[in-house]
DNA sequence: CGTCGACTTGAGTTAACTCAAATCATGTGG
DNA sequence: CCACATGATTTGAGTTAACTCAAGTCGACG
């Protein structure tokens, strides 16, 4: 965990944590004491923030740009936890439980964090129960997310998962049917479990079959219905 | 989530929640306070708990007996996610996010749970922080399990995720090299993410190449430096 | 002793992997 | 503006871990 990046001035800082899901509500008279301890770190695209088995000093809130939580086997593949962009908060795990990082952090582009020290934080939740709840519904939210990764890996082929991740997409951008993919494709493979050439043979027969157009880093939906069918029963394309 | 089994009294009934772990240290009053609002109920074998998709109204803890948590695919295949015993929490997670249980419960055997209802438990949280870190400590411990068993799943084969089972058997066992299953080799089966069968295969080929000897439901450890091996590195038994 | 569930074993199939190579996209220096 | 380097993506061919289906075998219990 190394700090390489220029920390950035504090002003405006205030505002900026103000802005943070993970921090609205929260009285004035916190976020300025939060903004006291926080340090703010900018760090260029492939930067690893902390890895797997680091002791963790305190967690962090992605202000710019996009981290990768991930894992790695002996043999060198990856698989992609999460993805978080700006406003989202990652590597609090250690914060409550006393044990090193379970994963690895990189950032995928130029981005913007900021880091919370463990205690300081800890010590503001036993003052402002609302923030642990937050907190709380964070971690719901992040168990809800695993356990649909797991039934994904565990229960579903790899046309499955990715009718899944499309309809996410869509759904994510209201439904609208004309998706760009903010990710590489290898990254893709990565984040549904499997490798890029499985992944491109996967698209190329989906959109053989009618269920979606291809156009680089643009996909079309043309067929929501026959999409929802693969993702549900991983039925074969 | 049907509430058949006999609600029992309310005799003793703060001594085994101050025995729960999640509520160590609570101060009495709160502790009377929950065995107020708890309802106990006596389960049978198999009986569903809650499912996937249902309203959580609240979260349960096992009192005796065992619980699994689970998926289940559109084709009928398990995917255990937890199986947990006396004193542990379960179906917390729609608590603090105002969505339905990711997942399905059921008992493994004949079991007794507490029930304990949403508002109630977070009002008590509002006015008690410390049991929100110790909900946060819980959380994070199951997050790090579920990063595990993505890990499993995605990163390594059969082999690698039953030694690593094994392993894990053992430590929790004191670094027993007697091990004996607590559970049936089909629910470990669907607890590491295959099935029956291949289970059967894998550990015949490590009891062949003298990593293991096999007897019913106890395994003995004869190598615990090739065991870790093949745990770390997926490599071929 | 028969039956049931749990477990094992055998044979065949397949989704997804590895390795290798071709293609495409983009950006850089000349 | 071109030629090439670099990285991303696609395609092809072969291999394999793990699955399905089917048929035992084993062990406990009524």
């Amino acid at each position: 965990m190394t700090h390489p990046g220029r920390d950035i001035s504090e002003g405006g800082l205030v505002g900026h944590i103000a802005r943070i899901p993970l921090f609205e509500g929260l009285p004035d008279t916190y976020l300025r004491e939060l903004a006291m301890l926080v340090v703010a770190q900018d760090l260029p695209k492939g930067h690893e923030i902390f890895s797997e088995g680091d002791e963790g000093t305190g967690f962090y809130v992605c202000l710019t740009g996009r981290v990768k939580i991930y894992k790695v086997s002996w043999e060198g593949k990856e698989q992609i936890l999460h993805i978080f962009g700006p406003g989202e908060p990652f590597g609090e795990v250690p914060v409550f439980s006393d044990q090193p990082f379970p994963a690895h952090a990189q950032t995928l582009e130029e981005s913007r964090v900021l880091f919370f020290p463990k205690e300081a934080f800890v010590a503001l939740i036993r003052r402002y129960p609302d923030l642990a709840l937050k907190m709380l519904a964070m971690f719901s939210w992040r168990l809800r997310r695993f356990t649909q990764l797991v039934e994904d890996l565990s229960l579903k082929e790899v046309p499955g998962r990715l009718a899944a991740y499309l309809l996410y997409l869509s759904d994510r951008q209201r439904g609208e049917v004309r998706l760009t993919l903010d990710i590489t494709k290898a990254q893709l493979a990565s984040l549904i479990g499997t490798i890029p050439e499985t992944l491109s043979r996967a698209l190329g027969r989906m959109a053989r079959a009618g269920l979606i157009a291809l156009d680089g880093a643009n996909i079309r939906i043309l067929d929501r219905t026959a999409l929802s069918d693969v993702a549900e029963t991983s039925g074969r394309i």
